[in-house]
RNA sequence: GGAGAGAUGGCUGAGCGGCUGAAAGCGAUCGCCUGCUAAGCGAUUGUACGCCCAAAAAGGUGUACCGGGGGUUCGAAUCCCCCUCUCUCCGCCA
């Protein structure tokens, strides 16, 4: 959500900047409820002052014993009239508050401007495509020959874009797991948290799911429960309404989830494999941080979601999203993006985005500051670290060999309890 | 799932129709005192929004907020209804 007051102020910077990210939205809907909204404030706020005073009067004229009758008649009516503006206040702070919510961030004044993922800046590249003597398989083909994954049977059990890992490729997504949260808790400073796989809807809203993709989230049916589709929301909403300490800044979180998306309107892309899945697991980065430093940290964050490409000596790139390809709540997002040689296409595997205030605005995650006591509201930051399944996709595309085993990463054998090697099951 | 008890400021905890944005204590901040520390003394100590003033800060003023929503009343932290959460006991259960 957008700081009410600085739209107000700046209405034509707001508009000129979501127009870069090839929204069209009206904000002279936002002032004409502005204003509305304000000037029943104004009404109601005058009467219930009025009705506060003449109140205490009707107090202290019982207490003397005195007939207060004309003033409580006479309050009587200004509390109809209260109540009927209260009601049309409601009403417009609900359309106002609706239409808040459907304005996406601010990009910020790095964030170049652009129409889609074409147009997203390089940034870094690390490592080499590797060669192969062969033409390298993609990963449905290699995971299926190496038995290690069932797309047939995950089918069967619950549907299209769900999928049933075996033996090693099991075990291999449960030791990047475990390879990533030490990681980031061990050596990044992380704090390790294990939250909640359902939110209620004030989380989703408070990270900015609800109420615009609704459509995107799967629902429990006659409850007030969401499967995560991120671990961004459960744990960015651990401060949900807290006002934190300045010394206290910034908290980071890594977590581990799984993460449940509906995937509505992307019927048809990404069928084949594990790239797109209802259900898939995560490695998650959560930052609270003082707005003066959420850009240094946002480059820390996304250092950190690449190194674990570097220990597994993956090649990849990391894009700086455009105007047009920034999500929703995004002021700044920094993708990483995985070499696949058996698709021939690099591949989001990391989102590390700066929301600035925008998500803490609508969860009210704030701060005090030591120096003036006053309360500002935080920047928060998350980025995937990494995305599981997409990581076991580029272990078996990238090491894959002529005789259709798989080797793996030697930063991965500790957690495979010393397997280097997937070979085909006999 | 059943029965009961609760939810008040950073924390503990009073209040149970008007004098309460809220006692008291703790904590915190500032000042005094002090060889240092401790103790002591004094002051300050919520958030949001509107309006006034203003370049801004500060300030002034109004309104709202005592788990959430609704109701009764001239007036609700206080009375009534619904919901959520916490605790205790019983049942069930990995």
């Amino acid at each position: 959500m957008l700081d009410i007051r600085f739209v107000r102020e700046n209405i034509d910077f707001v508009q000129k900047k979501l127009a870069e990210r090839g929204q069209d939205i009206d904000l002279g809907r936002f002032s004409r409820l502005d204003q509305e909204r304000r000037d029943i404030l104004k009404e109601v706020e005058t009467l219930r002052g009025e009705r506060n005073t003449v109140s205490k009067e009707v107090g202290q004229r019982k207490k003397q014993k005195e007939d207060a009758s004309d003033l409580i008649s006479k309050m009587g009516a200004v509390s109809a009239r209260i109540k009927e503006l209260d009601e049309s206040l409601k009403e417009t702070e609900a359309l106002f508050d609706e239409f808040l919510m459907t304005i996406p961030n601010v990009p910020h004044e790095s964030v170049v401007s652009g129409t889609d993922s074409a147009d997203n800046p390089v940034v870094r590249e690390w490592g080499e495509k590797p060669v192969f003597t062969f033409e390298p398989k993609p990963h449905w083909e290699t995971g299926e020959f190496l038995k290690v994954l069932d797309f047939a049977e995950g089918a069967k059990i619950a549907g299209a874009r769900f999928t049933l890992y075996r033996g090693l490729g099991a075990r291999l997504e449960r030791a990047l797991i475990n390879f990533m949260v030490d990681l980031h808790a061990v050596e990044h400073g992380y704090t390790e948290v294990l939250p909640p796989f359902m939110v209620n809807s004030d989380s989703m809203r408070g990270t900015g799911q609800l109420p615009k993709f609704e459509e995107d989230l799967f629902k429990i049916e006659g409850t007030d429960y969401y499967l995560i589709p991120t671990a961004e929301v459960p744990v960015t909403n651990i401060h949900r309404g807290e006002i934190l300490d300045e010394k206290d800044l910034p908290v980071y979180y890594v977590a581990y989830t799984p993460c449940f998306r509906a995937e509505a309107g992307s019927y048809g892309k990404d069928t084949r494999g594990l790239i797109r899945q209802h259900q898939f697991n995560k490695v998650e980065m959560v930052k609270f941080s003082r707005p003066d430093t959420s850009y240094d940290e946002l480059e820390k964050l996304t250092a950190n979601a690449e190194e674990v490409l570097e220990r597994l000596n993956i090649h990849f790139r990391t894009v700086d999203l455009c105007t047009g390809d920034l999500g929703f709540s995004a002021a700044k997002t920094y993708d990483i993006e995985v070499w696949m040689p058996g698709q021939d296409a690099y591949r989001e595997i990391s989102s590390c985005s700066n929301f600035e205030d925008f998500q803490a605005r609508r969860a009210e995650i704030r701060f005090r500051r030591e120096e003036s006591g006053k309360v500002e509201f935080v920047h928060t930051l998350n980025g995937s670290g990494l995305a599981v399944g997409r990581t076991v996709v580029a272990i078996l595309e990238n090491y894959q060999q002529e005789d259709g085993s798989v080797i793996i990463p030697e930063a991965l054998i500790p957690y495979m309890n010393g397997v280097d090697r997937i070979t085909p099951a006999v």
